[in-house]
DNA sequence: TTTTATATGATTGGGGTCAATCATATAAAC
DNA sequence: GTTTATATGATTGACCCCAATCATATAAAA
């Protein structure tokens, strides 16, 4: 009857735990149990840190890996902040015509547009263009999408595909609209955290003819390392944030620029 | 108290059902109840019909959708026959060398391939490519593996990026061992059902070194529209069907291009 | 119209899951 | 070496999930 077991041993344990849910997608605490030889107890208590860190999201019975993905259902039901993703994800679908071609880069924001895609049922012949697996796994199969996924590299963090051979494959694209995500948002601009990816947005900003960038508040005033786009550059921003909270942060645009969620 | 409803609703409702599913990767049974405005032994009674046409998993509690994945440790709870497929996959990976570049086709099979490649550990820069969704989702942050996706259409039904821009993108590639799946093997070579997927693979034949065919038994003699490859074409014909059953179905290969698993 | 088939919701019993609490043995700190 | 902190497994009670059964109202068939 083993009581207590040095740190390193545990932090090792957890993570494989991530591991074993990554691999299988989702897994039953009893098989947890068999799997890392340990009681019902301490995997429990093994979830609860993991998810704590982000990686997983326990359910009923088991937890799931979330590769980077929200799952809408189960993070509302746990009691988080009312999404504001959702709001400007909504406002955002709206803006998408019904036959065109459109982008929606990586991020959990453009994700939630993506859900929110699948909700539109006038889509007819609307092409849609991605490098993020996760708006991909969402859009495989909606009725009237068309969609295709930029080649590249992947990148874990972001469960998106960037890199030269991203950058090389927007060549053949021309949107009618792309979407995209940033970190920070500031009076010069947007901006990232990520070289890839902001090098990616860069080379994306002249194969669309409408840039939307879709932040929710909690990016304002904050700066990141690499600037993606001026506010000159850009189509629309669509956010929930207030003009007050924007004007605060020295940022200021034209109305048709603006779309409050 | 609403006794009968139509057989069209009732499809309906599984359809949605489906999507819901699939849009938000988990439900849980009551917030299903809540959606549909059904009761719960409705929505066990739908699940089972929904996961029975193979769109979705049952955990406890809710539903995963499987996005073409097969979740391992749930079918193999189920009770489902001890998969061929895991001791191919095994074999598979034998094959791969520490370092390299190595591909991975679309399909269950080449799945299961990524899934025991996250078991190997002592992997180092291991370059792997593939235009499958789902072994990117697996493989995506697996030690010593650099991750590149291909672009291209995305196919619903196998998950995988085809097409045009597929074919274009493997030109940048050469691989040191590709492993490829198929719907068929006969006496003449290994067949795919669908021209896409055919074309693609054809496409990818002169751009590795060794090109190695994962096949169950339940693919023998089986003879689908399109031819992919000749038994001269390929290095290696990884099954688990014995050697008599292969002759029997005419395939006589040469004792270094038969792999049994 | 009459008959049959069936989709539904309610109920019930059994079992599984979960959070909280507790004693304990061992690691870590002093 | 002594003390403190903590990771563990067992237990408990509440809650939830699930399969099976049943009565019923309605769709579908005759």
């Amino acid at each position: 009857m083993v009581m207590r077991v040095p740190q390193e041993l545990v932090d090792l344990r957890r993570e494989e735990l991530r591991r074993l849910i990554r691999r299988d997608g989702f897994l039953p605490v009893a098989e947890i149990c068999r799997r890392l030889a340990v009681s019902e107890a301490t995997v429990r208590r093994d979830l609860v840190a993991v998810e704590a860190n982000g990686h997983i999201t326990r359910t009923y019975g088991g937890a799931l890996a979330d590769y980077n993905s929200s799952f809408a259902s189960v993070t509302e039901r746990s009691g988080r902040a009312r999404p504001a993703k959702a709001r400007i994800a909504e406002c955002a679908v709206a803006q998408i015509p019904r036959t065109g071609t459109v982008f929606l880069d990586a991020g959990t924001t453009i994700e939630a547009v993506a859900r929110a895609l699948t909700h539109r049922r006038d889509l007819t012949r609307l092409v849609v263009v991605t490098n993020s697996l996760a708006a991909a796994t969402v859009l495989g199969g909606a009725t009237g999408v068309e969609l295709h996924v930029l080649g590249g590299m992947f990148l874990n963090r972001q469960a998106a595909l960037m890199g030269a051979q991203a950058i090389k494959a927007l060549g053949d694209w021309s949107f009618d609209a792309a979407f995209l995500a940033g970190e920070g948002m500031d009076a010069a601009g947007i901006s990232n955290s990520h070289e890839h990816i902001a090098g990616f947005q860069r080379a994306l900003l002249p194969q669309a003819q409408r840039v939307c960038f879709c932040l929710d508040a909690s990016k304002l005033d904050r700066a990141t390392p690499h600037r993606v786009a001026t506010w000159r550059q850009l189509s629309a921003l669509i956010t929930d944030a207030s003009t007050s909270q924007l004007v605060a942060a020295g940022i200021r645009l034209p109305a048709n620029k603006y779309l409050h969620a």
